[in-house]
DNA sequence: GTGGTTTATC
């Protein structure tokens, strides 16, 4: 029995259930029957697709004559395909004589592993072997470079016209997709000028382009022009107006769609709910139910997502049963967004409980819990959760310092908070940012130690910004340091808050008519009076 | 025996 499962309401199971349970289970295509049957001439090769590694191992070391190139190949793909990859690259040491494909193959499974550094490496001992790279190769490290090494597109992209395989589309999507991260429209329409014969997806990279950069009306331009479209174009349309602000033509687009997967609704009900509109966010949920279209993880997030946003207590309790029953709470996304929508509920027990009964957990996972313990108020548990993360051997991000140094403001942990501030880029090589400098601001202004926080800011490699100079403030205000205060007058950006905050100030003091000069200033640069509002349709169970 | 397009949690 799940340890969770008396936490979750029984009357949630009515909701959708119907729905869930109409789903039918249709993959069970035998494929592998169908292979088991073609005739092989490699034994080990056919003992590989039949998925019998042992035998194939077997007759590998036994018969040295059986050991071509291809045979290295094919099983050094088996241990890749299943997630072996030290297996896969002790093989391919080993190999006495590699060819392009043996190359492009260990390129692939550093590629699909997601460690561009090894890729990068592999790629590099290859040139020095004297292997010239192919289409293949150029695909697998474009599109493995994209988010570490994307630089280095434009130079891939000369030695790829330099060997004349600039026509070939699986290259040109790899390079559209380099030059669009890079923001280089120019070049974007220059490869796919390129490719001769464009397919899908070569066109759906430059419509996806188009709206990266924010150009939507060439995107429509280049979707209406194209010769086919597949559900792909369609949900790359919508996400990029989305992408652009522009939710009502998402919408349109998404309500004329010929038809829509997973992606695309959920795709949409993201869209919802990052601009707060949640309800249509849950009602564009429940249609994805009537529709027989089956949630994935990805929906489940999104709509977790949207509870934590609005504190919708009850939805998010039953989305968890629905998660329980269809099986995804072993996807980290979901558990997760889980941790995350329970802790800004104000459930923390559930959150942890949730978070104890996790199998894998990776950087944001952690962040979560540490965030949350932050923002209850549970500073040691979450310096303690920092702790038990370095053990376990994953990695702390930029996320991870913020709730840290957060969950010290919390308790009052000055001394922790600045060894914690140092070890970051000391040990884990994380250069502070804006947050990170107001946590600290924070920190020692509340604590009283108003002459630390002041050179801090001052020392910053950066301009300091609203949340910084609020920071000081709300601490010149606690200890009643009005020169520090005055100080910040000269230099602060206006802005409403900074002003609000002067104003708060030197009336204290008694400085009215200083106080009034700061509220004229505050309503110059457009402060508003908010709208006053519970938001008790929302509100659930919020401490 | 190798490759590209849509949703992705803090």
């Amino acid at each position: 029995m799940n340890p969770l499962w008396h936490k979750v309401h029984w009357s949630s199971f009515i909701i959708h259930n119907h729905i869930l349970l109409q789903s039918p289970n249709i993959i069970s295509s035998n494929c592998s029957c169908f292979i088991s049957t073609l005739s092989v001439t490699n034994p080990i090769q056919g003992h590989i697709r039949n998925g019998k590694i042992n035998h194939a191992r077997q007759l590998f070391d036994q018969n040295p004559t059986s050991r071509d190139t291809v045979t290295w190949n094919s099983i050094i793909t088996y241990y890749i395909k299943h997630n072996q990859m030290q297996y896969a690259h002790n093989l391919f040491d080993q190999m006495p004589k590699r060819d392009i494909v043996s190359w492009n193959i260990m390129l692939s499974g550093f590629n699909k592993t997601n460690n561009p550094h090894k890729l990068h490496q592999l790629f590099l001992q290859m040139n020095r072997a004297g292997e010239i790279p192919n289409h293949f190769t150029f695909s697998i490290i474009i599109s493995g470079f994209i988010n570490t090494f994307n630089v280095l597109v434009p130079q891939l992209h000369g030695l790829i016209l330099h060997l004349g395989l600039h026509s070939n589309v699986f290259v040109g999507s790899a390079l559209m997709r380099g030059y669009t991260r890079l923001k280089d429209c120019e070049a974007l329409h220059r490869v796919f000028d390129d490719v001769v014969v464009k397919d899908v997806s070569t066109w759906n990279a430059l419509v996806v382009g188009y709206m990266e950069l924010g150009f939507t009306v060439e995107a429509q331009m280049t979707f209406n022009k194209m010769p086919d479209v597949n559900i792909i174009s369609w949900t790359s349309l919508v996400n990029g107006y989305i992408k652009n602000g522009k939710i009502n033509q998402a919408r349109s687009i998404f309500d004329n769609m010929p038809q829509k997967n997973v992606v695309t609704w959920t795709a949409m009900i993201k869209g919802y709910a990052q601009n707060d509109n949640y309800i249509d966010a849950i009602n564009l949920f429940v249609s994805m139910l009537e529709s027989a279209t089956r949630p994935n993880h990805f929906t489940y997030s999104t709509l977790l997502d949207a509870c934590a946003g609005c504190s919708m207590f009850l939805l998010g309790n039953q989305l968890h049963s629905c998660i329980l029953k269809t099986g995804l709470l072993c996807e980290v996304v979901v558990s997760t967004s889980l941790i995350d929508m329970y802790m800004k509920c104000g459930d923390i027990e559930v959150a942890l409980c949730v978070f104890e009964s996790m199998e894998k957990k990776n950087t944001v996972s952690w962040n979560s819990v540490i965030g949350g313990c932050a923002r209850h108020g549970l500073a040691k548990r979450a310096l303690c959760e920092f702790e038990k993360m370095i053990e376990s051997g994953a990695k702390p991000d930029n996320v991870t310092y913020i709730n840290l140094l957060s969950a010290c403001v919390h308790g009052g942990l000055v001394e922790e908070g600045e060894r914690h501030f140092k070890l970051m880029g000391m040990r884990y090589g994380i250069k502070a940012e804006m947050k990170h400098y107001s946590c600290m601001v924070d920190l020692y202004g509340k604590s009283g130690e108003i002459e630390k926080a002041e050179k801090l800011v001052k020392e910053m490699p950066f301009e300091p910004d609203v949340g910084v100079w609020g920071a000081l403030l709300t601490a010149c205000g606690l200890h009643s340091c009005y020169e520090v205060a005055n100080g910040v007058e000269n230099l602060a950006r206006d802005h409403p808050t900074i002003y609000s905050m002067l104003v708060k100030l030197h009336g204290e003091k008694g400085e009215w008519s200083r106080a009034i000069e700061m509220r004229n200033k505050m309503m110059e640069t457009g402060a508003r009076k908010q709208k006053a509002g519970s938001r008790t349709e929302f509100v659930h169970g919020v401490t």
